[in-house]
DNA sequence: ACAGTTTATGCAACCGGTTGCATGGAGGCT
DNA sequence: AGCCTCCATGCAACCGGTTGCATAAACTGT
């Protein structure tokens, strides 16, 4: 069939484990030979069988993301496509394949998952924290499998690694910013009060606020679904309340949308009678009136961070938790762009 | 270190073959031997070595499909991302696994994709039209090497097989809708002149026209480029000529998003006075204001269909050229929502 | 000049399934 | 009873790299 190392190693005159050596620079071997097996490959136009290869040395060199194809979020998901992206990037810059899995157990017993793995066709694997539930992880653990959680996982007794937006740094980022512009009564529209990210990002608003000394109104804080309607009504109590905010933190672009649609409609003026802002840059945000303003992170830089954790766990055979939370940056459009500041 | 087929064999009391012929239905064996064998896995927990399986019979059982990390377009795609979820489930389902890969040539002579194929990684590879232009194609089809691109490849003469979405269907899909809200003269904005599905879903649009005995004014069909200043200036230039649209079909959402938001400008009143319409349907056509009518299709059947037909391929190691063109259908939304019939 | 060390390479087994060919036994036919 | 066929299974080679151990050649030091 194809030009195998022993091929090679005839056309050079050399035994195949001087060739296998020269490969993979491992023992000595001189100049001499050196250039002549190299000279021998490029005549066969020699490529290495990375099956074979990987069979022999019982790594696949390769991991997975898993993902859940039946998840309409991540379908929609912008963020969740860098990052792909990110971890793609690093996987192939330390010559590890990527493969992407659905996460969803098999009828036939083993999910596709514990397949790959059971099977030795990857060698680590990322996994979204919103999969978590089951019983994956300890499984994994038991197995000491390197693994990578891609947002922080509920269980806080979980001793698995993983990368996460820094969400607490985000809503002081977001608190600071309005302060900056002149924004002093700030509420926060939460889209789900279970989600650890909520939890989070208000801890970090109840920070920035207290560090600024400004207002904090228990009711500013509320929590609603996403969704325009839903958010509209949240908004709409906000304003029509005793002690009214001149500016909304929105978990989401769809909240924000609301309140800005919302606090147009009860004739306010956005952003000089009330600001809002939202986690998440996305087309979206981008292409609303007024453009959105949002806290955003690198996602390209955080599945890139995930994945190379993940391969030095695999490298290293070391099992030690690391975790990283990446820090937001603002991207300021007019929805926080007051131009006439005061109380 | 993990039990193999021998450990299975010697504690079913038969030979390796018979285990490996058990495991893949090969060959007749006995209703006892049978049971003796799985009895023997379930005990030992026994999970085939895929990778040595793949060795063995010289098929890797993957696919993979090429992006490019660089591409700005890719990112902010939730297109690409429902297809990628759409190939990993026929994949999955016919027992193949998913690679995604970077199609950026490295420094050091192979690219990824390259790589992947001389390697022997995978069966065969998707390809999207956008990656098209270096001689990848070329190549991959003096080998016979299984492919489908995704989206239809430029140069004509290329024997490759495809899927794509029927464009011109779709061009003469929008028509039809606005002509059933009671749109007469229709106007189509373009966001590049060389792109060919913009060439066919004008042609479609030329189709319905005619069909519909409507007016055609050349000035209708205008090119521009997606952003909405200049999709802002194209309208305006429209509405304020002698021959006046009283509906648009925008090749992408930003050009959509601009028309409305210079009609109303101009005080028209969207729908009743200018109809709204583009393609392919996301989360901004979803929240914009009117919500934004726009032709849409499967993504996920697209991907799914590209692989399925990729897989068969493989296994038929036929290199037929096969091509799919997926109808589209309309999603309604307030922006063709006229209530005042008339001219 | 000789023992001791270092350097460069070969030999052969191994990784874990797969498969063509061989074989022994059961059953069928005359 | 003898021969043929078919069924069920075993044997051993093979897929293409990798690697521990052995060994021959070259070099070092005295």
């Amino acid at each position: 069939m194809s030009v195998t190392i022993r091929d090679v190693a005839k056309a050079a005159g050399v035994s195949p484990s001087t060739v296998s050596r020269v490969l993979n620079n491992k023992g000595i071997i001189s100049e001499e030979t050196c250039e002549k097996i190299y000279q021998a490959m490029r005549e066969l136009k020699y490529v290495p069988n990375d099956m074979a290869r990987s069979f022999a040395n019982g790594s696949p060199r390769a991991i997975a993301i898993a993902i859940n194809v039946s998840d309409a979020q991540a379908f929609a998901n912008t963020f969740f496509n860098r990052m792909v992206f990110g971890i793609e990037t690093a996987a192939h810059q330390s010559g590890y394949n990527l493969i992407v899995t659905n996460a969803t157990a098999d009828r036939e017993g083993l999910g596709s998952i514990e397949r790959l793995i059971m099977g030795k066709k990857i060698d680590g694997i990322l996994f979204p924290a919103s999969l978590l539930q089951r019983s994956f992880l300890t499984a994994l653990e038991d197995n000491s499998f390197p693994c990578v959680v891609l947002g922080r996982p509920g269980a806080s007794d979980l001793e698995a690694s993983w990368v996460d937006i820094d969400n607490e740094q985000a809503g002081q980022a977001a608190v600071n910013h309005l302060y900056s512009k002149g924004y002093r009564r700030i509420a926060f529209l939460s889209n789900g009060e279970k989600e650890l990210f909520n939890q989070d990002r208000i801890a970090g608003y109840r920070k920035a606020i207290e560090k600024w000394q400004l207002a904090l109104e228990e009711s500013w804080i509320c929590h609603t679904r996403s969704s325009l309607q839903e958010g509209r009504a949240s908004v709409r109590q906000l304003l029509e309340g005793n002690e009214k905010p001149d500016a909304i933190i929105c978990s989401d672009e769809k909240l924000a949308l609301a309140a800005i649609r919302e606090a147009k409609a009860m004739g306010y003026d956005v952003p000089n009678d009330f600001g809002v802002l939202c986690f998440d840059d996305t087309p979206v945000t981008e292409l609303a009136e007024p453009g959105i303003t949002s806290v955003d992170v690198d996602t390209f830089e955080l599945g890139r961070l995930a994945a190379e954790n993940l391969i030095r766990q695999i490298e290293r055979a070391e099992k030690s938790s690391w975790r990283v939370q990446l820090t937001t940056h603002i991207i300021e459009r007019d929805s926080t762009g007051r131009k006439t500041h005061g109380k």
